[in-house]
DNA sequence: GTAAAACATGAATAGTGATTCATGTTTCAG
DNA sequence: CTGAAACATGAATCACTATTCATGTTTTAC
């Protein structure tokens, strides 16, 4: 429940005219479309909140310059989504399909779990490099919308328990709680993916892949 | 150069009566107190920011929250801090010095590196544990102000490359590049961090170091 | 003791931008 | 064709809160 500090709390519902009112229930505040061209309205609106979302951070994007690069009026934003907050949320969701599916591609056909997690590191490290926007959003959401963060990460972690379990079953890895490895080896992915786009680093992506990878693998001990 | 929506804009400075004014350069704005009142008031003010942002987020803490909070004017809070934005980066490098210090402490008489990343790692963890709000500020900052929020990791990460290139000369662990591996193994750190406070995960601390620890050592492999 | 510096106050100012709404324009089923 | 649903518009509303400032009150140096 976080949101941008003006008009935080709601106004009181307005009540329309009366209930003789047609029930105009529009696709109205969130609903989706249901024609061709509110299809393609919703689509470019949400881009273009991708676009300043992700360059400006959530509370210096406005709908005004939303709506704006996407070429419709202010007052259209609400014919498709509800609150501010609503197009971050999906805009959280979306890429967390996103990559998910990039790994999961990218994982599909290795039978090795190590020759896996390398192939998935890199696959991710690629994703983040490709959409440094998107990554900043997936953060911005632990603030702006704690349960689409959560469920990022969860459904995240739990791709990576199954593929963990299964490994150690097939005795492809050393004993370990999945769980909690799932989260680590999730960390080190993300860390050298902010290495990429927060910290910019000189270092290529194979380089980074190839320590993280072996780091994975084998651990520091000498 | 993020910042609330409110007052982007500052203000045309305004100019004095005139340059007869007494140089009443105060502690104003943002100096520091120069006798034992201001220091305390000052103090109190940073302690209760502390908790209000911490509890809120930056952009739904107010000033007026945090004087309330701590117990002062509104206006005094601009005695001691330019702005809103300032006292939040205080609060992120007075929290970088916290978490650094304690894991040096930690650390110091570990002549082995191994067990130091353990030692180290636990510190860690339990600092998090005890000070979940600041674990939500230094998350913010990448937004609110990414300098700090660098800052902050690089300080982190410049100990970590030092002592893994100490370990690496003595032998204590395999080889590998020390600057991809300290972020690689801050990431494993901070996600492990990071199930404690923000996944409120049930696995007992000395768990997640154990599974943690593991991985670090020995990686993945059988 | 006293002037000046420090510190404190809190009401007033003013920029901002999310959301609404009254009013069109398009689309489409029948 | 035609009326209703869907979609679109953009000016107006107005809740919010960071920051300032004119005016006290305390403390300190001498």
């Amino acid at each position: 429940m976080n949101s941008d500090s003006c008009f935080r709390r709601k106004r009181e519902p307005h009540v329309g005219p009366a209930a003789v009112t047609p029930i105009n229930n529009k696709a109205s505040s969130g609903g989706l479309p249901k024609t061709a061209r509110g299809e393609a309205t919703r689509k470019s609106i949400l881009d273009a909140a991708e676009r300043v979302i992700g360059s400006n951070g959530y509370s210096d994007a406005s709908i005004g310059q939303i709506t704006r690069e996407a070429g419709v009026a202010q007052g259209t934003f609400y014919i498709y989504f509800k609150t501010k907050e609503q197009v971050f949320s999906e805009l959280v969701l979306e890429m967390g399909r996103l990559v998910r599916h990039r790994i999961a591609e990218a994982t599909a056909n290795v039978p090795n779990r190590l020759d896996a997690e390398k192939a998935g590191l890199t696959a991710f490290l690629g994703f983040v490099q490709a959409h440094p926007d998107l990554y900043r959003i997936v953060q911005e959401a632990l603030f702006v919308d704690p349960k689409a963060y959560r469920a990022y990460y969860e459904s995240f972690a739990n791709g990576y328990i199954d593929g963990l379990n299964t490994a150690l079953r097939a005795g492809q890895i050393s004993p370990g709680d999945p769980e909690t490895r799932a989260w680590a080896l999730m960390g080190v992915a993300r860390a050298l993916g902010e290495q990429l786009v927060v910290f910019n680093t000189k270092t290529p992506i194979q380089d980074l892949v190839e320590t993280g990878f072996d780091l994975i693998a084998n651990g520091l001990k000498p």
